[in-house]
DNA sequence: TCGACGCGCTCCCTTACTTCA
DNA sequence: CGTGAAGTAAGGGAGCGCGTC
């Protein structure tokens, strides 16, 4: 994982992209809202909109009945605060929502099982050991893929990267893997490819940033030259010439500018910028040479 | 025709495990 | 050899579209 400030960062920035673009989006905490799509080629594409605050839970597991992995350990569940609204108060899609996924979530069980149960015909190829597969362990064994299974969901992810129903089936086939792990590759591949993305876009929006606030400085600075030449311009004309290029002669008591004509000491006032006026009053101490 | 409901899909967050410096 | 960070497979909550009743 990486530091957490770009994992804060990155659960801040909920970037969606499509095929024809990219959209940006704030939001912060666990759940969320969405909208999704069905695009042309039967895949479902989804909008999401903000994140709500979550509380994380610990709760016995239920893992045992997956039938994946066979141990008793501890799980956790995260309790959105819709979930939360929906027990103490308001919300009532909430509340339907919430019934809706716990059932959803047994007939998701149900569903596993039974894949899971197909798939027991043949061996899952993976780098668990035997020892491991039968469970006696009683720990939650995390199988790895191997790199021609990782290469070959690679080649397909890079061809589309979600999949309907038929080509899940094609590639689980392929890779000797249960249906269900090729979506969570995919499911977990499109999350790494999002976040990657998300980088990028973070560092590019980084740099946006930088730039304009130089811009914005230089700006500033201009601004404040255009209307110091504007004050200067309205004085008479011995106030805009610096203080020390002037003299006075004190025989005659003329002003006159002690390195060169008006246009000279005027350049030298627009380059150097404005002199403020009490440097215009200062001591003409400059010997009368120009006399 | 409309609403309720179930299903299947996706997303996100999180956990648990593995690998590596 | 122990340890922390990074990588990743998987669990589970939630929303949405679609089909059915």
């Amino acid at each position: 994982m990486r530091n957490k400030e770009e994992k804060a960062l990155f659960k801040m920035m909920n970037m969606v992209h499509h095929e024809d673009g990219l959209t940006l989006g704030l939001g912060y905490g666990g759940g969320r809202t969405s909208e999704s799509k069905l695009s042309s080629d039967g895949h479902r594409h989804h909008l999401f909109k903000h994140y709500e605050p979550s509380l994380t839970l610990g709760r016995p597991s239920e893992d045992s009945i997956h039938g994946g992995y066979d141990e008793a350990t501890t799980t956790t569940t995260t309790v959105t605060n819709m979930a939360a609204a929906a027990a103490s108060h308001s919300s009532p899609n909430s509340a339907v929502s919430s019934f809706s996924n716990v059932n959803r979530s047994a007939v998701k069980r149900e569903r596993d099982i039974a894949s899971e149960e197909v798939d027991l015909e043949r061996p899952v190829s993976s780098r668990v050991s035997d020892e491991d597969e039968d469970g006696s362990t009683g720990a939650r064994k995390k199988l790895r893929l191997t790199k021609e299974q990782s290469a070959l969901l690679e080649d397909s992810f890079k061809e589309h990267s979600t999949l309907n129903p038929k080509q899940k089936q094609d590639l689980a086939h392929r890779l000797n893997l249960r249906p269900r792990q090729v979506e969570v590759w995919f499911q977990n591949r499109r999350a790494r490819t999002k976040l990657k993305q998300t980088e990028v876009d973070c560092e590019f929006l980084k740099r946006c940033c930088e730039s304009l606030t130089d811009e914005n400085r230089r700006l500033q600075k201009e601004l404040q030259e255009l209307k110091m030449i504007k004050y200067t311009s309205s004085m008479p004309l011995y106030m805009q010439f610096p203080a020390a290029t002037l003299s006075m002669c004190p025989s005659c008591e003329r002003i006159a500018s002690a390195g060169g004509g008006e246009d000279k000491a005027k350049a030298a006032t627009f380059l150097i910028g404005a002199p403020k006026p009490t440097h215009l009053y200062g001591p003409f101490t400059n010997s009368p040479a120009a006399c």
